[in-house]
DNA sequence: TTCCTATGTTGATAGTGTCAACATAGGACC
DNA sequence: GGTCCTATGTTGACACTATCAACATAGGAA
């Protein structure tokens, strides 16, 4: 027998649900990720996964934390593809909104409402930490090169945050052209985040 | 017998079950909104529901409505009580974020996962938009006024609908501290619109 | 007065999460 | 080297959910 299947009795099976958690997430939307389900497509009993995830939610956050990886290292990579830090900047509010848009079901787990309460899941928490670093790091950077104002960083960050998370949000659930925009979403994107840099400026007006 | 009560035979059902969602929203979060709870609330037998409901989703529809009117109302009576169009822009603003800072669990509906195809559900999308609305035409009345640059309105609304939604979710999911925010969120709300503000400007520059 | 339809009820089915009792494989310890 | 002991998984049950089909009935239409 292979060891790197069947090998659930030495601890890869909370892996393996979640992977198949992925999979359910990926095919059928937040609402068909459960422990039952899972268990099913690992191939095991319906109560194995209470080993792992003594609650349901806490296996949603268990995937959730995953997604919110994936939106890190999305990012992260945008950010390293950059030239300057101001273009950083620019290519992590365009790469979060790209990420929504290539997975909008991984995206809509992130806010699942069963999920909102971060402090019962502690590696939620910090995967969403991580991803939103990469975000704060990119404006400090931006700032400390003279792009940005210098206001709190924390605050600063957060607007940026907020700001792609929503358009992200109205994008992926289809809400355009319902709330009369019937453009290209890039486009929007554009636009929005042009808006988000000019309200971020060091000093009041630049030349041009 | 009273014709307030027990007249379901006459229409009030549907009405007598979204009074009862609401609460069920409003005790026990969005998890706790169900059909079969709703009918064992009014009193109704648990296939009741099904005539005015045909789905369980389209019920959640239904309560996720009046949840965007009871929106568009704190956004319509910010904007009447400010003086001019400056400051309704920005009360619009504030309203939006006290408003889910007043009712998490009715906020967190608004963006039900299972209601994120708002084509299915016609009443939600009109109530979703009428909120919207509110918010757009405060943004069309200051930029007449001269206070928001003269570019695209939808895209100008939508950037000012996605910054204070995501503010909202944040502050809501008590992600401010997690995020390196220390200070109140009204403070940051406060900043937030600031920013977003001071990117809608006219001109690259005003004197102060 | 006699239907007919709108509105609820009853009962069944399939799915879910959670719990308790049981089985067993593998390492720990003497 | 043999004996427990614990981690891991199974089985079965319970309560809950949504959905469907068959049935009942009240009130208006013809």
């Amino acid at each position: 027998m292979p060891v790197t299947e069947r090998a659930y009795h030495h601890g890869n099976l909370r892996e393996a649900l979640v992977d198949a958690g992925l999979r359910l997430l990926d095919e059928g939307g937040v609402e068909a990720v459960g422990i039952r389900s899972a268990a099913r497509l690992v191939g095991v009993s319906h109560a194995a996964p209470a080993r792992c995830f003594p609650t349901a939610t806490s296996f949603l956050a268990a995937v959730a934390a995953v997604g919110y990886g994936r939106l890190a290292a999305a990012l992260t990579e945008a950010v390293d593809a950059a030239e300057d830090t101001l273009s950083a900047f620019r290519a992590v509010g365009l790469a979060y909104v790209g990420f929504a848009r290539r997975e909008p079901n991984t995206f809509r787990m992130l806010t699942h409402p069963s999920l909102a309460d971060k402090s019962r899941h502690p590696d939620l928490l910090e995967a969403s930490n991580r991803a939103f670093d990469v975000l704060r790091e990119a404006v400090l950077r931006a700032q400390d090169d003279g792009h940005v104002a210098p206001a709190s960083p924390a605050a600063l960050a957060l607007t940026a945050w907020s700001t792609v998370h929503g358009i992200s949000a109205l994008i992926v659930d289809d809400q355009l052209a319902a709330k009369g925009y019937t453009g290209d979403p890039d486009d929007l994107a554009d636009e929005v985040l042009a808006t988000l840099f000019l309200g971020m400026r060091p000093v009041p007006g630049p030349p041009a």
